[in-house]
DNA sequence: ACAAAAGTGTTAAACTTACACCCATGC
DNA sequence: GCATGGGTGTAAGTTTAACACTTTTGT
């Protein structure tokens, strides 16, 4: 909604403004696209659930620039519409989801991030039920893939003083195509934090992009970074990975899975019991007892205020 | 760090590429600096200490659009410079920070934001220790001034459903100069929360501008939620608004004023002192037992990484 | 003396952690 | 029967919330 009435002077200062004479960068909105889905090439096993991991999808740049390079979805914002709805649209263009979590976490700016000149991207994190989606495989102009993704920090350097600290890490990022179709990706990006007067600093560089274009390799492990920070003990949007309908082992193997580390099933329960709601379905032909499918309690998700 | 060699075929792709052929936006940076500030006007005793306030850093517009409105201090991109960059030169320029918590929190990016044009602002959280920086008062060109703030939720609609959900909010965002100089800028935004889809959505609109310039209330009232959000329980970035040197009692309030609610100084006390280190210091000439000053206690804040 | 704030101790309730245990199913 | 995951109980340890209380200063 805009209020806005302006005064005859500042209308004829507005018709002479000529906002074309001021240096403009192109803006363009890259999602990371996760979901949680089933491994490939596992032992058949009538008793043991399939192993599930998470997912991020990638898609083959058809054309130039880094041609033929793996890279996060995305494109340029269009005139008229909002940098999410360019997000929304991109989404759907290259996906065909309708529907996720979709959330901006960072900026990427830093001149010569792209050899076609000044282009801001805004990176989004976005969280899909991945078995509601098939992904378009591989048409002429580009090929989208899902791949398994996994992180490391290694400490590199640690100082810690009274006023003054730093920490340098190296995070090993990990993307491997189960199907075997495309090589493993394996990206190094240094993470240095500086706390210095009184405030702290962050900086990621990119040391091995793995062949990823452009600095997707940074935006890929800030994304994964946005992820678990966001996710938290029980955040909520873990929630969005899920389908409506889900089982509580399948939560918790989300969690887990998003955290790095597993988690006692009891406690889990437990915590997690006010945010889910029994249904009267169950989830039959497994080689064990069956599971109960839940699905969120919204009335806990949005009771407080 | 870019590591780029482009193929023969690419770089010739690359020389003929011209990027103006596309349509692009304005990109800006917009800062809500905030600061805990004593209040004016207060009546004197000597044993009890003055009350402080979170404050919010504005300018007077001197030039058009929305001239003489007040503002969020912020500017423009400048090629060779990231969003980042920008937002600390021109804090710098407008305020004389130099050493500030700063942090991107949203993107305000709707058509018809700005009545010049497409333009795209990305609003940080800055934080500072306001007892370090004098402000520039009223200058020809511009004017800066310290706002008291503060701001109240009223839910308007609630609807919750099994799959889908609605919650409506106004929010009654106000701001005062203690000096009197100013008057009171009184801001209505509406929250609505979707929840449908297994998805949430969330949209702000501004109901009533209190005479701020462009969509700043609406980005006004989100630094405020962003700020008390990250700040959480025992968030870290409150340090960032005490001096180095600062008593538990300051920082209790600190806690207090962003979280809108009062503590058990007891139980803080207990919660906060791993964070915090006891110096030699000691704050005297108040009719009170004079207080101990503490400073940060790097060691934990960086302790399990 | 005394008001104001600095700072500590005590208790009950709530939550977390770890582990042990039983249940239901398909083959 | 039995491997596998579904699901529950319980006791120890830790954290939180509430409140009462003592200490130290300047006038």
């Amino acid at each position: 909604m805009n209020r806005y009435t302006p005064s005859p002077e500042e209308k004829s200062y507005l018709e002479t403004y000529d906002i074309g004479l001021f240096p403009r960068p192109s803006v363009a909105a890259d999602m990371a696209v996760f979901s949680i889905l089933g491994m490939d090439g596992q032992e058949e096993n009538y008793r043991k659930d399939p192993r599930k991991s998470l997912k991020l999808l990638l898609i083959r740049r058809g054309s130039h620039p880094y041609k033929d390079c793996w890279a996060l979805p995305g494109g340029f914002c269009r005139p008229g519409e909002s940098v999410l709805e360019t997000a929304r649209r991109e989404l759907l263009e290259e996906t065909g989801v309708t529907d996720a979590y979709l959330n901006p976490f960072s900026i990427f700016s830093e001149p010569g991030r792209d050899p076609r000149g000044w282009i801001v991207s805004h990176a989004f994190l976005a969280l899909i039920d991945g078995g509601r989606y098939a992904v378009r495989g591989g048409t002429d102009a580009w090929e989208a893939r899902w791949f398994c993704i996994s992180f490391e920090k290694r400490l590199l350097e640690k100082e810690i003083r009274d006023t003054s600290a730093r920490i340098i890490c190296a995070c090993d990022l990990c993307l491997t195509d189960e199907e075997g179709k495309a090589p493993a990706i394996k990206a190094v990006i240094r993470e240095q934090k500086d706390f210095w007067n009184h405030h702290e600093t962050v900086q990621y560089d990119i040391v091995e992009d793995g062949g990823l274009a452009f600095d997707h390799a940074k935006i890929i492990l800030c994304a994964c970074l946005a992820l678990r920070r966001e996710a938290g003990d029980t955040g909520r949007i873990v929630f969005d990975l899920m389908p409506d309908r889900f089982t509580l082992t399948g939560l918790q193997r989300a969690y887990e899975t998003i955290q790095g580390k597993s988690l006692l099933t009891a406690n889990f329960r437990r915590k997690i019991a006010p945010f889910v709601t029994e249904t009267e379905e169950i989830l039959e032909g497994v080689g064990h007892r069956p599971a109960r499918l839940f699905r969120r309690n919204l009335e806990t998700f949005y009771g407080e205020e």
